[in-house]
Formats: structure tokens, sequence, C-alpha cells
DNA sequence: ATGGTCGTCCCACGA
């Protein structure tokens, strides 16, 4: 059981490269971040002829989040609780009945955050969001593990866990991927139990999984490892393998994220 | 460097 993650930046600007990656990889699960998108335009034909079905919680133009499964999806969920006001797609969950295990799987897009900081050296709006979206994640995730089903939280978490994660760790402490609040909120969400998938299977340094477009960045492998993998006790149990595929960032009007791959015997 | 990249959508904004 194939379970991947992949922030496609736009996926009708995407197609090329996620239908030619799906056909090549043949993945059971696909979360896919920033589709960005209305769910009424999602290219589903072409997606569902090879073999997956779909759901999607889509967003004009920003965000948007789906799942792409071989198997059967149902109890879909959208939506981060604890924010009636939030209206931005982010969050999209579902059981998925595999071959051997019924399963949960979310597509997680979490804020980026940046800038920080507003004129008068206060948080900015969205540094907060980003702080508050992670303590609803925190708060719902502990009810999500409490039914102890097999879970794995994947997506574009825009959190760089630690220094070894990030070509240049000084050049990103102000950095709303990398200050101390961010870090804060990331090990109170481990601390619930979650493995970090690629910390347990290989976390050696430099492994990134986004290259910014900007200043060739990808030439000069100055990236940052962002996309994770959240697992459970019971999905940490049965994870087999962890790739990073680095292969498509060289492709044609690339992404400017990388997939992650979990191989699990669920 | 009054830049340098993309995607959305047509004007800046978000990343």
């Amino acid at each position: 059981m194939q379970i991947a993650t992949w922030n496609v930046n736009s996926i009708n600007a995407r197609m090329h490269a996620v239908i030619k990656w799906l056909s090549d990889k043949n993945p059971d699960v696909v979360c896919l971040q920033e589709i960005k998108t209305i769910d009424e335009a999602f290219p589903r034909l072409e997606i569902e002829a090879l073999g997956y079905n779909i759901e999607t919680h889509g967003q004009k133009s920003y965000n948007g989040v789906a799942i792409l499964s071989k198997y059967p999806i149902k109890e879909v969920k959208v939506k981060l609780p604890g924010d009636e006001s939030d209206d931005q797609s982010r969050y999209i969950e579902a059981l998925i009945t595999g071959p051997k295990k019924l399963f949960r799987v979310a597509s997680i897009y979490l804020p980026n955050g940046n800038p920080v900081f507003n004129e008068n050296g206060k948080f900015s709006e969205k540094y907060e969001y980003k702080l508050n979206w992670m303590r609803r994640l925190k708060e719902y995730s502990a009810i999500l593990l409490s039914d102890e089903l097999p879970t794995i939280l994947a997506g574009d978490y825009n959190v760089i866990p630690e220094n070894k994660d990030v070509y240049d760790y000084k050049n990103w402490i102000g950095d709303a991927a990398f200050r101390k609040e961010t870090h804060f909120y990331w090990r109170s969400l481990l601390n619930l139990g979650f493995t970090e998938a690629f910390k347990q299977m290989d976390d050696r340094p430099g492994q990134y999984t986004f290259w910014d477009y900007q200043g060739g960045s990808w030439q000069n492998n100055h990236g940052i490892r962002i996309d994770h993998l959240l697992l459970s006790a019971q999905a940490a149990d049965t994870i087999i393998k962890l790739e990073i595929d680095k292969n498509v960032r060289d492709g044609v009007k690339p992404s400017d994220h990388v997939p992650v791959i979990g191989t699990f015997d669920l």
C-alpha cells in the first residue's frame, strides 16, 4: 500500500506531470495540496481513468486539497474543526478500505504564515492564523487518535523540523516555517503520539521536498523539507519504506514540491 | 538591480 503526499501548486497547471507520475508510480493513495481550483473544475475524468476514486475540497485560486484512492473511500470530512470563520480549504480526511485493514488518511495544507511580523512589530494575521491552525490540528488529531485506527496525516506542513532539514538553517531562523513558536506546536503535535515517517525510516540530513522556483534553488540544491507523513502508532507499526521522489522536480513545468511516498502493510 | 519564479487571473497577491 503506497500512500503519497504531493503539493502540486495547481492541479490544472500540473496535469501532464501528475498523469505521468501516477502512471509511472501507480500509488494507491495520493493526498494532494494546493489544487487551486473549485471542486467543479477539478480534472476528474483523466485521473478516474487511471483507476482512482477522488474526493476534493477545493477553493477558487488558492489552497484546495484532495484525496485520490484506488480503494473505496468513505466517511469523508472537510474543514479542520475549531474555527467556524475559517473559510480556507486546507483539510480533508477519509477512511479507506485497504486490502488488509481499514485506515484513515488526511490531506493537510498547513498555512505558510509569512510574513511573521507586520509594520507595528507584532505577529501578523498570517502567522497568528498558522499558529492557531496548528493548535486546532493538535486538538482535533488527539480526537482522531482515540479510535486507534491506523491514521496517516499527510501533507504540506510548512514546517522545517530540524536544522538538518534545510540547506542553511541560519538563513531560515526568522521564517514562519522555522521559528520557535512553529517548532513548539510541531513538537506538541508529535508529542500526542505521532511518528514522523521520514524521521523513523531515514533521517539523513539534506533530504528536501521543496525548492523555490526563484534564484536557482533547485540547481543549487537550496531546498527545505516541509512535506511530511505523520503516523499514528497503528500506522507507524506497518510502514515498510519512505521515499522522497526528487525525480519529478526536473520534469517539464514541475511543481516546486516533490512527492513523499510511504509504503505500508495495510 | 526599478530584478531574479510561478499560478491565478488582469491586478496584484500568495508562495
